[in-house]
DNA sequence: GTACTTGCAAATGTTTTGCATGATG
DNA sequence: CATCATGCAAAACATTTGCAAGTAC
């Protein structure tokens, strides 16, 4: 599984200019570690106007390129990330995060859909518990 | 599965002091039939305020009671249910949110966390697609 | 040059807090 | 009657929008 993304390939491929703001954004975004907020986001640039940061993510959502995860916090906060097809493992702790992929989890999400009736478009899934360092 | 919630139990067991306040707001909680908006309810019951409101709604999700889901607005919404074992599937286009249970999902996420050393605590799985009616 | 972007500041929206007043046990 | 809860208004945050000026193509 490879989540390496390319700044450049971003910039090329999703917008319609590539502007030396959302490059900035960018940058910040795949250089941080882990989940971010948007005013985390735009606190760590300077130069960069709140507005653009803001911009910036919701169209790098709606591409797909990050996702929205609630912790505990009221506001939401951001990774890297598909949203559709989501699934990840969060330590209650240190609030790490962690991704999950072939558990079985896209077949068990389409097992359970069609039992419903419902034609699945993406899922969810979010495990919660303390991680081995942390507990 | 009996989600089946009696004011007067929560009003006992929950609070130190039953209000007339807290009553408006449990029966409204109650009477919603999905999910809904902090700022809703506060508009749909009106001689109550916005901080009680919210108070008890923070109260509330403490208890267990209710939980926090983001669909796709940026302010979070409430629904009955306790939040540390919750899983739905929820309709991208009527909103419509359908609780699944015993499809084992409890085993399948005892077994990923295990799996990555996780103790699980609780987890949130969420499935999304049209449901029978809006396909 | 045209259309898209930006940054700012203001508008909007949401949640929390301080505090005097009122209600509960 | 002590303590807890309320309601209001203000404060604190978070997010969006309007718009003139700047920039990419």
């Amino acid at each position: 599984m490879k989540t390496e993304l390319s700044t450049v390939d971003i910039l090329e491929e999703c917008f319609t200019r590539r502007t030396e703001s959302r490059r900035v954004v960018l940058e910040a975004i795949v250089a941080s570690k882990d989940h971010f907020s948007a005013e985390e986001l735009y606190k760590s640039i300077p130069h960069v106007g709140r507005a653009t940061v803001y911009r910036t993510l919701s169209l790098l959502q709606d591409f797909g390129l990050i996702c929205r995860v609630m912790i505990n916090s009221s506001s939401p906060r951001y990774r890297i990330g598909v949203i559709s097809h989501h699934h990840h493992i969060v330590c209650i702790e240190c609030g790490g995060i962690q991704d999950i992929n072939g558990c079985g989890i896209d077949d068990f999400v389409k097992l359970v859909a069609s039992k419903f009736g419902y034609e699945p478009q993406g899922h969810r899934v979010e495990i919660y518990g303390k991680c081995p360092t942390c507990s």
